[in-house]
DNA sequence: GAAATTTTTTCAAACGTTTGCATTCAATAT
DNA sequence: ATATTGAATGCAAACGTTTGAAAAAATTTC
């Protein structure tokens, strides 16, 4: 039947038995058309439903309008409030966002990235993946950075790269949650550390051992174990936690998930929040407002990140050829509720 | 300096004195290319970094290895496992992702189509904004129909269009958390309905309805209440719920979120969970495991949903002309937990 | 050594659009 | 009547790649 091809601007031509110039200018409004011609043209377009073919168009402009956005995960509730923060800025600017999921994994994200420099994608946002980073390989950035494509690192980064990044201060935060469990009179503060290697875990380590040093109190390696940012790594670590000869008094979780996953612990053990336990998380998510007890936390703006680096990428691209690589770090904030509020 | 344009097949031309053609077909290790040319080629080509240009390729085979996702937001658990999925299956394919999101805009879903088709994306997975389901507008539909670009509705759909869709069966879903509740004991049980008009809302709704009727129970208007979906909204009406003077024993969340802003609202009155009043959620969301009492909820399998509606989009892609849509609706299971185990 | 064959390379067109420049045509000025 | 202007349109190239067919070069055959 009709075989439904895109209507094109050529055969609008021939349908007006004229130019291909004079139907893209028509549609374009170039003032040297007859108001006539341009008339009927638009009309006609619109009936038959034209629609430009932006990929001749990428080709011809080198430009495509499209932003790749390369993260581990998207089940997190600090990755989508960065995608949504790039997407309130980038969207109405016309811009399309790729979004590729390397699930921590080198090869994807390898993968995802040469897809996206073969695609002619203008720009990156890259939170690199565990592998990756464990792995320490860069050289598949190597390839960016040739490329002159702006490269922005969101939340996981190399430290020592010549890029923009929009971070959040991981450290601070730590360390502001940790003096809170002190100055309350907790005594015994543990810490569910995250992967070890990557930066956000490690600022959020080092924030906690830092404060112990400060306020003079021992670091008990026993009170430090790994999880993985899901709540469930965190049961197991908590349970051993618990069961110590002498346990911790308070928990400091290196995000919400981990410590929701050890009020639950805790409250079946039959320990009172705060009372007996006192316990802070990390990224303000929408839950952590809503546990029982509510969940003192460290607020983590994603979304702003998401802004930040958007602008940070446009600050890049329309910079003159002399560009210097931004590093905005975000302050953390502290949210005291009532899981750690024993009075 | 170097203006780092990207190297193109013509540079290599020019560097080995042959025509872009030999290039093309030494890159791609044509058969008809002497060896020791191939060789040459390929070897330079790596040492400079050259990437094919997609775009151009696009337009030449009229293929993008795009597709878009059209969703109203993506800071839900469902959402993003929707998305997980569809990765999952198209990822490996070569197809690159386009998420849009549409914040229940209808002007926004319009435009992000409309997008869509002018960048010629090969598939689309929409699930209509709150705004355009209530206006009943379809017209930026019409639009992608007739382009014959294939149209997988996910999550919340147009009934009455002819296109494939993959869904969750929310109707039984519901049906079986209220029963269950029922099952147990409770006598009065409340809804947190979603907002009206949505499918989602209104399957789970009806299966709530007709659970009480089957069971020949009263149906009270003032224990069904609207919520958005997020834990916030959840909170007013439960509050209100609680304050009547024949207040609920059982409450059914249209989804996790509300369930849990339910079991707070609950918990701060010093009410006990199950034994005092029961809860069941929607979703399944890995939260709702650790919760405490952790939440019982239905099973809403968002991966398997993309994965799904991957395959539909795959079907009607290389389906023969006369392509009828198909409809999965994969089933939910309830599952169990501590929130209404009341014995 | 020429013809036939095989191998290797080039040509040209195509994808859809824009745009500087040239061209056409009609209207106005001289 | 002719030159001059101005408006409207067309031409052709460009973006980067692939590909069938033609051409050229190398090799084999007699």
């Amino acid at each position: 039947m009709n075989s439904s091809r895109p209507v094109t601007i050529k055969d609008i031509a021939r349908r007006f038995r004229c130019s291909p110039s004079t139907v893209s200018r028509a549609l374009n409004d170039h003032p040297a058309i007859n108001e006539d011609t341009r008339k009927n043209i638009q009309e006609y377009a619109k009936e038959v439903g034209y629609q430009r073919n932006e990929v001749s168009l990428s080709l011809l402009n080198k430009k495509t309008a499209s932003l790749g956005v390369v993260v581990p995960t998207i089940s997190n509730y600090y990755e989508t409030a960065v995608i949504e923060g790039l997407h309130t800025v980038l969207q109405p600017m016309g811009y399309t966002l790729n979004i590729c999921v390397t699930n921590e994994s080198y090869l994807l994200e390898k993968e995802s990235l040469s897809k996206l420099l073969s695609n002619r994608t203008e720009g990156i946002f890259l939170s690199v993946s565990q592998e990756t980073y464990d792995a320490g390989y860069y050289e598949h950035l190597e390839n960016v950075i040739q490329r002159k494509t702006p490269l922005i690192f969101i939340d996981r980064e190399y430290e020592d790269f010549e890029t923009s990044r929009a971070t959040v201060d991981d450290y601070h935060g730590a360390f502001a949650a940790v003096e809170h469990l002190i100055s309350i009179g907790y005594k015994q503060i543990a810490h569910l550390k995250g992967p070890n290697g990557l930066t956000v875990s490690e600022q959020r380590f080092k924030g906690y051992i830092n404060c112990l040093k400060k306020h003079n109190m021992p670091i008990r390696e026993d009170l430090i174990l790994n999880t993985n940012f899901n709540v469930e790594s965190a049961i197991l670590p908590t349970k051993r936690l618990l069961e110590l000869a002498s346990p911790p008094d308070a928990i400091f979780g290196v995000n919400d998930q981990v410590a929701i996953g050890a009020m639950r612990v805790a409250k079946d053990k039959g320990l009172r929040i705060p009372q007996d336990i006192g316990l802070v998380g990390f990224d303000n998510s929408p839950i952590s407002a809503y546990t029982f007890p509510s969940l003192t936390t460290v607020h983590r703006p994603g979304r702003k990140i998401g802004m930040e680096a958007s602008r940070l990428f446009l600050n890049q691209l329309n910079g003159s050829g002399d560009f210097a690589p931004e590093s905005i770090v975000l302050p953390s904030e502290l949210v005291i509720r009532e899981s750690s509020l024993r009075i």
